[in-house]
RNA sequence: GCCGGGGUGGCGGAACGGUAGACGCCGCGGACUUAAAAUCCGCUGUCCGCAAGGGCGUGUGGGUUCGAAUCCCGCCCCCGGCACCA
């Protein structure tokens, strides 16, 4: 027996007596009392001693006041896999941190004249209890602030075992400086434009002692992405970034008078073009320079020196790529050809890259070709182009060909020709294959005061030695002047400064720059296991169990650096025993950018920053949460509008009442509803695997929207009810916690719904059971009808045939074809005449 | 210049080579209300048409295919990265 069904009239009225019965969502009150409870309870406290483990780490926010927008778009998803593979029966690690340490910190601090540390310390409260409102499920017991003592300690004394093992060195660099910042500068931290990456201002070059650290000693094995599973953007950027090629160092001979050196190296890639070699150029801070300038050009190669030396980046760059150089009046002879080359000086050699020499082959190389051009110099042919006619070249010819002019090695492709002078070369002697990256060493000096103390002493006697480890931490002194001068402020603080040499015991003075902080990225994840951990910067056992990290979320912008040097940084310490594994981070997902609603990068400065808080205020965490997952795809990013929040408000609105309403039950089983129950979860585990939050949090609002339709007209069971109640809440719970728990509480199930499994789909019932079969002729849809799914063939096409729709636009005598694909279409070929 | 990613309604965005526009926002109409808000119901790519129905539609021009937003080739625009790397 069935229960006849109301009429529409008498179900809204019914429908808005239970609504005024029932209590109104009210987010701002549950919200509260669940984080609360959830705290009290220790809900998210990680048992680090679990069995299923599951690594998820979002990158730690600087502290740089307030949290925007741009905070909870990277946080609101991640929490949301975290509390999924919490259901899913791993004791999930979800720590979180700040970045604490850095020139915004000592800049705010000058302009307003708070101390860094009370600026710092200020804004962490502030951030923590924004955090807390996101009602993400932290385990806050593993926070860690890098500018603890507890933790830059352990920065120390990973630079001690650095130097140790020769991955830290010191030496004389030009360097990129800022005069605002007053500080040097990585090379990723200037812009493409040249300037300064925080303040704008154009960078500067000067010849600094600086203190690197190695990265180029993992070049190679930086280059090897088979251990992970990162998006392949990421590893080409960084691929890139390293840029390895392949060539060979190969010495061309120098006579010169009083010269101690005999050959200068340069490293090519083209031996092959060898014989065309009309000119060499040496970079403009070549140690060489001095020496092989005859007198007559002195004047002018010093001049053009000094230019370089001073040039900003800015100008480098806005000369446009037109070539400049300088004749030194010296010669150097290309050992194969036997021929004499003049040796010039250009900026177009980096002192940097390969041996800060290049050889001039104009025929075959655009940049040598303009060079030549503009001074004059030959342009001999050695690789023939296919179609060449003996003549001059318009534009260098950089393509494969024939070689030509190349002594002993004339007729071959210029392809085998690069091996064949290359082995010539080093049966010679004359030099060797070589590799040579674009990837510098990692400059972490900065003379600021906001960092980590480089623990080193300078002793008049013994040079420069390591503080002992038991020493450590070297104290950043709370009374230093901070302002800038381009010293480090500690340098001015003799308290700080002067000190005993541990070799020796003489008087000595302290190293006084800092580090850089992404020293403090490179490991804050692992000190997240144990952060008050002091026998060594990790608890060995904890680090064996939980290291290396499952999954890594965070903006693409960290590409070359963070995520570069954090590779190396655990590829070192593990070479020392300290963890274990090839890569820090398993799995990578990058979240995109979020921008103000005019499109712009959200800053304070461009006035265009979105501040959650009143947000969260109006609607509730958990609508922001869910509106931020909602409104696209959650790699892409874009501009942020609050305008489509209003449909998640009402989503949820419906969402509570509909849970909390009493239908009126039929008796029959309800396959329908199991149908919607079983197919929604598929969708929802599949797409939040894939983290495609939009497009799930779609399914959900199309699983309440047929519930509705459902217990409206009368036709859902009460078993299947709960279930489809139950999962829904399940499946929301992730999303939007506090809702998910309200409602898990009044429909009286056991407290937590965040202790619950993920609910699991059945095939059989998630499977449609009628389709909508498409009717086309010639490729144009005629008619859709509604088939059982598994329909056959031949009863699908007589279906179709019969559409009266489809007999309008068919002539069947002249049926040529007809494509069946099951399931889906049914499309009738005729041809032209009579379709 | 080179390497990625992208261009779909008024808007955010869906769509294993097979119903283009799911799910929302906005807008319009209606119910409820003294009224408004909230809520609920319906419509909503565009053009022709009273309708039935049909034409056109995924930056642009070609191609492959029974069938293309999706695959291939050329071009335009936007975003990100790199940019004298020998």
């Amino acid at each position: 027996m069935t229960l006849s069904r109301p009429r529409r009239e008498e179900m809204t009225e019914a429908k808005s007596a239970r609504n005024a019965a029932a209590e109104r969502y009210r987010p701002q009150a549950i919200e509260k009392k669940w984080q609360q409870k959830w705290l009290a309870d220790g809900l998210y406290d990680t048992d680090l001693n679990a069995e299923q483990r599951f690594y998820l780490l979002t990158m730690l926010p600087y502290t740089s006041g307030d949290l925007h927008v741009g905070h909870w778009y990277p946080m609101a998803p991640s929490d949301a896999v975290a509390r999924y593979h919490r259901m899913r029966g791993y004791e999930v690690f979800y720590p979180i941190g700040f970045d604490a340490f850095g020139l915004p910190a000592e800049n705010a601090a000058i302009k307003q004249g708070i101390h860094p540390h009370k600026w710092t310390y200020a804004n962490i409260d502030r951030m923590r209890r924004q955090l807390k409102s996101i009602g993400a499920m932290f385990d806050w017991n593993s926070e860690v602030i890098t500018s603890d003592p507890e933790y830059y300690r352990w920065n120390q004394w990973f630079f001690l075992k650095f130097f140790e093992k020769g991955l830290a060195y010191r030496a004389m660099a030009p360097v990129n400086w800022c005069p605002s910042c007053q500080t040097v500068l990585a090379n990723e931290q200037v812009l493409p434009n040249g300037t300064c990456e925080r303040c704008g201002t154009p960078v500067v070059h000067r010849d600094l002692e600086q203190w690197f650290l190695k990265t180029t000693a993992y070049a190679e094995e930086l280059l090897d992405f088979s251990k992970m599973d990162w998006p392949a953007q990421i590893t080409t950027m960084q691929r890139n970034w390293i840029g390895r090629s392949d060539g060979v160092k190969v010495a061309f001979a120098l006579d010169t008078p009083g010269v101690q050196q005999k050959e200068i190296p340069v490293f090519t890639t083209r031996p092959d073009t060898i014989f065309g070699v009309t000119f060499m150029v040496l970079a403009p801070e070549h140690p060489l320079v001095p020496q092989i300038t005859t007198a007559d050009r002195e004047a002018e190669v010093e001049a053009y020196v000094e230019r370089a030396r001073k040039q900003t980046e800015i100008e480098r760059l806005s000369i446009e790529r037109e070539k400049t150089g300088v004749f030194t009046g010296g010669f150097c002879r290309n050992l194969l050809s036997g021929e004499d080359v003049p040796i010039w000086i250009a900026d177009y050699a980096l002192l940097w890259y390969g041996t800060g020499a290049v050889m001039g082959v104009p025929a075959h190389d655009q940049r040598d070709y303009e060079f030549a051009k503009k001074y004059g110099l030959p342009i001999p042919v050695v690789i023939a182009p296919p179609d060449w006619d003996g003549g001059q070249l318009q534009q260098s010819h950089v393509g494969p060909g024939t070689m030509v002019n190349s002594g002993q090695f004339d007729g071959l492709r210029n392809e085998e020709g690069k091996r064949a002078i290359a082995e010539f070369i080093e049966e010679k002697g004359w030099g060797k294959r070589t590799v040579s990256y674009r990837l510098r060493d990692y400059l972490i000096s900065r003379q600021r005061y906001w960092g980590t103390p480089i623990p080193m002493v300078h002793c008049p006697k013994d040079g420069i030695v390591p503080v002992p480890e038991d020493q450590l931490p070297v104290l950043l002194p709370k009374d230093a002047e901070f302002k800038p001068t381009g010293d480090s402020p500690l340098a001015r603080h003799e308290a700080f400064v002067n000190t005993t040499c541990p070799k020796c015991g003489g008087p000595a003075k302290r190293e006084t720059d800092t580090m850089d902080t992404f020293m403090d990225s490179n490991w804050y994840f692992i000190r997240y296991l144990s952060p008050h951990y002091d026998r060594g910067p990790v608890d060995p056992e904890l680090a064996r169990r939980w290291l290396p990290v499952d999954q890594y979320t965070g903006g693409a912008e960290h590409a070359v650096m963070h995520l570069l040097y954090a590779r190396f940084f655990w590829k070192a310490i593990r070479d020392m025993g300290l963890v274990e594994g090839a890569e820090p981070f398993l799995r990578l997902f990058n979240q995109g950018q979020i921008l103000g609603p005019d499109g712009q990068r959200m800053s304070k400065s461009r006035g265009n920053v979105v501040a959650p808080d009143e947000q969260v205020e109006h609607y509730g965490a958990d609508a922001f949460r869910l509106y931020l997952m909602f409104i696209g795809p959650w790699d892409q990013g874009g501009p942020f509008g609050l305008e489509g929040i209003s449909g998640i408000e009402r989503w949820l609105n419906r969402v509570w009442n509909l849970v909390q309403s009493e239908p009126s039950f039929a008796e029959d089983s309800s396959p329908e509803l199991r149908h919607i129950i079983h197919k929604t979860i598929r969708r929802v585990t599949e797409d939040i695997e894939h983290f495609r939050f939009n497009t799930l949090i779609a399914a959900l609002m199309e699983m309440t929207n047929e519930m509705t339709d459902l217990r409206d007209s009368g036709r859902v069971e009460r078993q299947a009810w709960s279930e489809a109640v139950e999962c829904l809440l399940l499946m929301l719970a992730p999303l939007a916690p506090h809702i998910a728990e309200e409602l898990w509480e009044r429909t009286d199930r056991p407290y937590s719904v965040h202790a619950q499994m993920w609910p699991l789909w059945d095939d059989g019932l998630a499977r449609e059971e009628q389709l909508t079969l498409v009717v086309q002729v010639n490729g144009k849809v005629r008619d859709r009808i509604e088939v059982p799914a598994g329909i056959e063939e031949a009863r699908a096409k007589e279906l179709a045939l019969a559409s009266p729709s489809v007999r309008k636009h068919l002539d069947s005598a002249n049926i040529q074809r007809v494509v069946y694909v099951p399931g889906k279409l049914v499309n009738f070929v005729v041809d032209a005449s009579s379709g």
